[in-house]
DNA sequence: TTGGTATAGATGTACCTACATATAATGTGA
DNA sequence: TCACATTATATGTAGGTACATCTATACCAA
């Protein structure tokens, strides 16, 4: 179905209106999807996100910092979230040795299974080849990285 | 700047996980310019969002179920949003006529008012001729709506 | 060394969403 | 017409985001 009939919006001011707000109705119903899915497994979207960058540096720990650099939400809030996964037991925290100012954060063995059964259902989360072929996919992430060219030296 | 450096990242499992995760990045960035945008304004985006439909409708008002079927994140909550709104006198809410379960809402001069200002720099809300030519707009709009279709029936 | 500044992280506030549930009004079938 | 389901909206709760501010530590230059 086309973004006219889904938004019952006929008309827009240009195609790059319109391209912006396709861009947040698709993104919003494709993390709405991985929101769901998550949820089974007792997380939610940026605990998720953590947990994955977490494993990324396994055996290595990562501070807070790090983490907030890496997420995709830039200035989403880091700690809080990592206090909630701590008290799952999906993550532990101690005081980094260099930088008493610092905390190192570490993913546990249970964090690691978590995210191993998650891994199975993980291409659920995205388009899949039903919907796009590969050369397209492809040439989405072109015209993303060049339309948020825009926003260079932003954020 | 690709996506690779910007997110430090350097493999992605599939041009569809990566196709996902760029149009997570892309439209936070994007959200996130409207929201400081908008800020100046005294609004936030999902308040922005009520008030323009609002406008499209006015002078006829909308009831708060309508609101929510023509919201872009669709399961919002309009009826508190509406509230923020009316304390601010930018809308007004009476009770229905035909349904009294229902609440009719409007805008105010004072919210068409403040629109009319928002409109003058609406065009930074979205990728700009500067990133995207029109047709490669219009090939992402294709690509959104195509990719989109395997959510068909979700939501 | 000391005073100023930068950095890492935690926390308070206002707003938001998702989901469950409550309340009132409406429709409907026996 | 009466019981029951449905609909429109409101509200409570848990979690999240943006932004400002606070504390402790680290760095740095006179």
């Amino acid at each position: 179905m086309g973004l006219e009939e889904d938004i019952k919006q006929k008309k827009f001011k240009s195609v790059y209106q319109k391209a912006g707000i396709n861009l947040t109705y698709t993104t919003s119903f494709m993390m709405n999807r991985n929101m769901r899915l998550l949820k089974k497994f007792g997380l939610t979207l940026p605990q998720f996100n953590i947990l994955r960058i977490l494993r990324g540096q396994h055996p290595q720990a990562t501070t807070v910092n790090d983490l907030i650099d890496r997420m995709l939400d830039k200035s989403s809030n880091a700690s809080r979230i990592v206090e909630k996964l701590r008290s799952k037991n999906l993550v532990e925290r101690k005081a980094c040795e260099n930088d008493r100012r610092a905390v190192d954060v570490s993913i546990t063995k249970s964090g690691l299974d978590l995210l191993a059964k998650i891994d199975a259902i993980e291409h659920e989360f995205y388009f899949g080849k039903g919907s796009l072929t590969e050369a397209e996919a492809q040439l989405l992430n072109e015209l993303l990285d060049k339309g948020r060219s825009c926003y260079e030296n932003e954020n």
